[in-house]
DNA sequence: CTAAGACCTGTAGTAACTACAGCTGCAAGC
DNA sequence: GCTTGCAGCTGTAGTTACTACAGGTCTTAG
């Protein structure tokens, strides 16, 4: 039962439908009734696929790890590849959020706080100063 | 015309009409045949956004800047505690890249990049280790 | 047997655009 | 005056990864 899983997973019973819909997971047995029926191994690939999103691999990504490992043609150093080429997205990342951080730090800091309508943020957004 | 206020303004001409349909943008005077006429007011607005939206103010934060500056009430602590508020998300948004770099560094650490199925990257993906 | 709760399908909504298809406006050259 | 070709028009659908229904069915405990 698609609830049971949900729980023990720890993935949201509309979005488990959603991974069946979009193919990252297989279509379940059903019961008599039509309701899904899982094991063991569907519970670990919902894992699976938690974990690899938690750690940020977009869906695309993670189906691509799965298909490299259910084709059995997988190799360590594939999956080690993917890996450090996702971190140099996060690591890009990183950097243009501290830019931003700086950016929006020195914005804040020229405020008069007062109440008077003469913002240097705003002065900035429209390109004034 | 709509070509001219998306080369200086560096806006998208497709994002512009977007911008008009939601709202930020007001809708714009027309010529006799039905294209859009810009004056500079429209174009600084349209600064404005690009230049709120590469802080990553959402178009909704963007919009709220926009209402404050338009209705005239606006003070700069306003401004500024929005900003403040921004600057939150963006460094809460560094903190949890961080922690990812940090784990997608030490998993593929483990690596052994042979040619073999064994992978350390998988099987933490699979919660076996 | 009935009532509550879990589950089903299919569709639409989210954010912020982008990408068409299929049509019309407009200016320049012949 | 006519054609050519670019620019612009509307309206709709696609993107990502879900989430949120509506309106119906299944299951199970009492």
């Amino acid at each position: 039962m698609i609830g049971e899983i949900s729980r023990r997973s720890g993935v949201n019973i509309e979005t488990i439908r959603y991974y069946e819909r979009s193919g990252v997971m297989p279509k379940p047995a059903r019961s008599a009734g039509g309701q899904r029926l899982y094991n063991e191994t569907q519970l670990n690939r919902l894992g699976f696929i938690r974990r690899s999103r938690e750690l940020g691999f977009s869906l695309k990504e993670t189906c691509a790890l799965l298909l490299l490992v259910d084709s059995g043609e997988m190799t360590c150093s594939e999956v080690h590849g993917m890996t450090i080429e996702h971190l140099k997205d996060v690591k890009s990342k990183i950097v243009d959020l501290r830019k931003l951080e700086r950016a929006l730090k020195e914005l804040a800091a020229q405020c008069s706080l007062g109440d008077v309508s003469d913002c240097p943020i705003v002065e900035n957004l429209y390109g004034i100063a």
